[in-house]
DNA sequence: TTAAACTTTCAGTAATTATTGAAAATATAT
DNA sequence: ATATATTTTCAATAATTACTGAAAGTTTAA
């Protein structure tokens, strides 16, 4: 396999992967176009190389900038934007998490936190069953979310070495 | 706010993560049904609570007995076939973390190891960008799937004991 | 067998989500 | 001011994904 398939494959890879865990597939993949992209590139590159509009290119890069995933550059005497990715994978892993709790878990826990607070009979299986399902979801979703503010404050090597010296 | 209101917050709450995250809505929803409902409850019964067709409902509740979050029971003298979703929220997430981990995460590092093989000139700033980028997100995404696997064999207590211990 | 009770399938349709492309807006240079 | 380069917006459209409902299939009982 050469370097251009190659390219196109991790591009597809990493679009099919944001899609199955609900990033929108264009994002995924111009962001997987400049992880593989050594100098920031124009709009115009990206529309190339993914064969995407000028309106598509322009709102995915402005989300993944939102998603401080890209940053925009600009060169001295030019009026064109550059846009580059970090490429520091644990940075990536980091933002995604910021963002995805703050839209999508945050949100969720505030919901099950005033579930958790409904009254009932206590005598009622439909109130017992709710009540404990809300609670129990309640407690696991808390825990997630302390993970994940444990992966923003942590550095790799750190967090993956404590890790796997417990589960071994 | 009264029961049958916090169930449907409930539903909406579980329908709009799971969406989120890349599982069908009515998928969640019914299994969100499920897990609040005390008793088994028939394929009748959960498409009028959700409002939803019986195909949809009989496909749904197969996707979830795929997932292995579901189970049919049949009572005796019965022919309906009644289902029953298990309401221990850490067989739920460790049930959730092995299918997504074989359908989505295995196919992925699969490609990316053998993208991580691709030769190419070593003077090539496109070459290197690439080959490290796939290289660095290849082994985020081997730490993330021993992270499952973890998950799989763990028990929930040790395990969040273990976690928090550390990252406290 | 036949019929009744129930489950499954899937072509057609609906709903949702993503994309285009051209017009409007903005910024810069002359 | 005017022209030019560039970015942004968004209504229209396309593509994808989900859902319906009726017909076909299956199982059990008489």
């Amino acid at each position: 396999m050469d370097l251009e398939e190659a390219k196109l494959q991790f591009i597809q890879a990493w679009g099919k992967l944001g899609s199955e865990w609900g990033i929108n597939r264009t994002m995924a993949q111009v962001h997987a176009l400049l992880l593989i992209t050594p100098e920031p590139i124009s709009t115009e590159e990206i529309m190339e190389q993914l064969s995407i509009s000028r309106g598509n290119a322009n709102m995915t890069i402005r989300d993944l900038i939102n998603w401080g995933l890209v940053e925009k550059q600009l060169k001295p005497g030019e009026r064109k934007e550059y846009f580059y990715a970090d490429k520091n994978t644990w940075n990536i892993a980091r933002q995604v998490a910021r963002e995805r709790r703050k839209r999508e878990l945050e949100p969720v826990i505030k919901v099950l936190n005033e579930l958790t607070k409904v009254d009932g009979d206590s005598k009622d299986p439909a109130y017992k069953t709710f009540h404990k399902t809300v609670k129990d979801i309640n407690k696991l979703a808390a825990n997630v979310d302390k993970l994940f503010v444990t992966v923003l404050n942590a550095e790799e090597s750190w967090f993956w070495g404590s890790i796997f010296k417990i589960f071994k």
